[in-house]
DNA sequence: CGGGTAATTGACCCGGGTCAACAGCAGTGG
DNA sequence: CCACTGCTGTTGACCCGGGTCAATTACCCG
């Protein structure tokens, strides 16, 4: 089976078999793991590297001085954090892990040969990294402008699709390990309006959570809610059709 | 005078003269102006460029169905808007203009050609786009977090120090186009709110803002209420001190 | 002077926050 | 096997930051 990593990269542009084995070989080099709920990387420290995540949930979140916590996005199996980090001085942001987390990491001289070996991996990572901004901005969107219900809603659909490009769900359903204080975090709501609004998305019939598991009964009807569109994943793309011909 | 472009993004690496040289050629190549309050590309369309700002300032925004509409960054003077875009099939967000712009196409062969002449410019390029989507995280932590009072200051300290980095502030002054529903759609809130968390600011003596003009008596005040860090913005750069050498 | 955009003000209201208690359940150690 | 601890989820009572609606008041520019 195909790493998460080559099947998000693949929904861009198809790799050739010489791609794959170079990545393969670069996510075997170094892979570490965390405990769940602890930080891979904190706000201040030096990037060392580029990190893909292999198997687990994470997060990036933002604290402020006096506390409060923002996640910025969460990071779900295939997702790299962030190529070329490591010319950046120190980290605005840090890297927690959801649940455990096993990730590769990739040395900042693998990474250059990375993008210098193959034009095709390189097109790859411009458009993953065109797309996190594109994720970051509908976030921004989403906690000025929606409602909670909306919020939310839009979040659950979001982490829906993604997962299933990664052939990480099963029918409509999917693992979803956010507790409700990281729901909370995610969409500038406190976890006790979070709670109240889930109840109220269970009543509607839109979802079902339960054990750390996500069942959209109707996709469709939770996009129409949140008013999701999905062109900011940008995942029907030319690249998707392109032939893996070096 | 260097364009701000150039100013931009010696923040990060010193340019040899030779990059110089091609960079002002390319924005020289293809420049066009829109009048305040149009757009340069909406939601929905092919990018066909690379466009950078030469002169004035715009903003990108999302709208939703229902017309609600998130500004969810400004483009100031010397900022490009996402290297190597047209590699999306269409656009996630639309592009408008704030006052009358004057702003260079750069064509993705230009583009090309850019970045496989100079290492210096191409990594000048990624460190600008990982800026990019660090602002961008802290502007959906700024809407998630922080109350009205210390949202705008922060979106104060910003576009002051971010204006300042390309020779656009004078002593503590600067031009401030942006109207208070500009800044409502940036920051969450309704213009109402705006005008009132404004008129605060300036009770307590920490901006004066009159006729598209901002001033910051203390900056260190300012960036003191809003707990602002200028961390994200990644100015203090090893790159920075690199020398021109090719 | 007229017309349009941007800023300002007042009265009232509501989505979501705060505070605090409690329930469910997994892990852990005796 | 049970008590204990800690985390996550749930509920209730109350409150406030910021929204809504609608009217005025500057400005600006021709």
């Amino acid at each position: 089976m195909a790493a998460p990593l080559e099947l998000h990269l693949e929904a861009f542009a198809k790799l050739s078999a010489a791609d794959r084995q170079l990545l393969d070989r670069m996510l075997a080099k170094n892979v570490r793991e965390v405990e769940a709920r602890r930080d891979v990387i904190r706000e201040g420290e030096k990037p060392r590297a580029v990190n893909v995540v292999l198997e687990g949930w994470g997060c990036r979140y933002k604290q402020l001085p006096d506390g409060r916590r923002q996640v910025v996005s969460f990071f779900l199996p295939g997702d790299l954090c962030d190529a070329n980090v490591f010319i950046l001085r120190e980290m605005d942001h840090s890297i927690g892990a959801i649940t455990r987390l096993r990730y590769a990491e990739i040395s900042p001289a693998d990474f250059e040969t990375l993008i210098s070996s193959s034009p095709r991996i390189t097109q790859a990572l411009w458009w993953h990294e065109l797309v996190v901004a594109a994720v970051q901005r509908e976030w921004t969107t989403n906690v000025g402008q929606r409602t909670a219900y909306e919020r939310l809603s839009h979040l659950f659909c979001e982490i829906f699709i993604r997962l299933r490009t990664v052939g990480l769900t099963d029918g409509n359903s999917c693992d979803f390990p956010p507790t409700q204080l990281d729901l909370a975090d995610a969409t500038g709501l406190t976890s006790v309006h979070v709670n109240r609004t889930i109840q109220e998305l269970r009543r509607d019939g839109l979802i079902e959570l339960h054990n750390r598991k996500l069942t959209i009964p109707d996709l469709r009807a939770l996009m129409n809610v949140s008013m999701f569109n999905a062109n900011y994943l940008h995942l029907n793309h030319e690249g998707a059709h392109l032939d893996a011909n070096d």
